[in-house]
DNA sequence: CCCTGATTCGC
DNA sequence: GCGAATCAGG
C-alpha cells in the first residue's frame, strides 16, 4: 500500500478528529499504526496531546541491525539553547481547580429491582475484582461498566475482559442486556 | 498487559 | 519517503 492522495486525506481527517493512529491504520488497512504515525510526522501534523517528551536524543543503538557500518557521524549537537528568555513574571496562573459539582449525572446504574438476583449477585462479585481502569485504559476488550460516582474519586471502570464483542464483561453483560420478556416479567 | 504517540534509521 | 523497531508514558 502506498500513500495515495485519498489515503492521506483520510489520514488527515481522522487524525484531525483525534482518532488514534491504530484506529486510522485499521481504517485504512494495509498499514500499521507505526506507518500512520510516521506519515503523520512527515506531514508535519504531529503535535496534539500526549506525553511531552523531554529531549530524547540519546538512544541506545538498536540491537536488530547487524552492524552500523558508518559509525563516525558528524552528529555534533551544540544544543545551545540561545532562546531569549521570556521574562515571565508572576503570571496569575488560573489553576482550574473547579471540578464536578457532584450532583445529577450518574452513570446508568440500573435500579436494583430491574436486575435479576442472579445477575445482581454476579455483578457484586465482579465489582470486587474489577480492575479499576481509568478512562484511558479502556479498550475494545475491557469492560466499560462504570462503577461508583464520577463526581468523586470513587469512580472507575470494571475493566475485566469483555464477553467477546460486547462492551462489558460477562457479569455486566448480564445486567446490561436483558431479554424484553424477563424485564417485563420483573417490572411493575 | 493493554494502549498511546515519538523517534530513529536502514531501506 | 517509508515504516519496523524501539522508546516512553498512561
Amino acid at each position: 500500500m502506498s500513500w495515495t492522495d485519498e489515503r492521506v486525506e483520510t489520514l488527515k481527517k481522522m487524525w484531525g478528529e483525534g482518532q488514534s493512529a491504530s484506529q486510522i491504520a485499521k481504517e485504512l488497512g494495509g498499514v500499521t499504526r507505526n506507518a500512520v504515525i510516521g506519515k503523520v510526522h512527515r506531514l508535519g501534523l504531529s503535535n496534539r496531546t500526549t506525553t511531552a517528551k523531554t529531549t530524547p536524543e540519546k538512544k541506545a543503538a538498536p540491537a536488530k541491525p547487524a552492524a552500523r557500518t558508518k559509525a563516525a557521524e558528524p552528529r555534533v549537537e551544540p544544543k545551545v539553547e540561545a532562546k531569549p528568555v521570556s521574562p515571565e513574571p508572576t503570571r496569575p496562573i488560573p489553576i482550574r481547580k473547579a471540578i464536578i459539582p457532584a450532583g445529577q449525572p450518574l452513570p446508568p446504574q440500573p435500579s436494583a429491582n430491574e436486575i435479576s438476583p442472579e445477575a445482581m449477585a454476579s455483578v457484586r462479585e465482579v465489582e470486587k475484582t474489577a480492575k479499576k481502569l481509568t478512562l484511558m485504559q479502556l479498550t475494545e476488550r475491557t469492560c466499560k461498566w462504570p462503577i461508583g460516582d464520577p463526581a468523586t474519586e470513587e469512580f472507575w471502570f470494571c475493566g475485566l475482559d469483555t464477553k467477546a464483542g460486547k462492551p462489558y464483561c460477562e457479569a455486566h453483560v448480564g445486567v446490561a442486556f436483558q431479554p424484553m420478556s424477563s424485564r417485563r416479567e420483573r417490572r411493575r
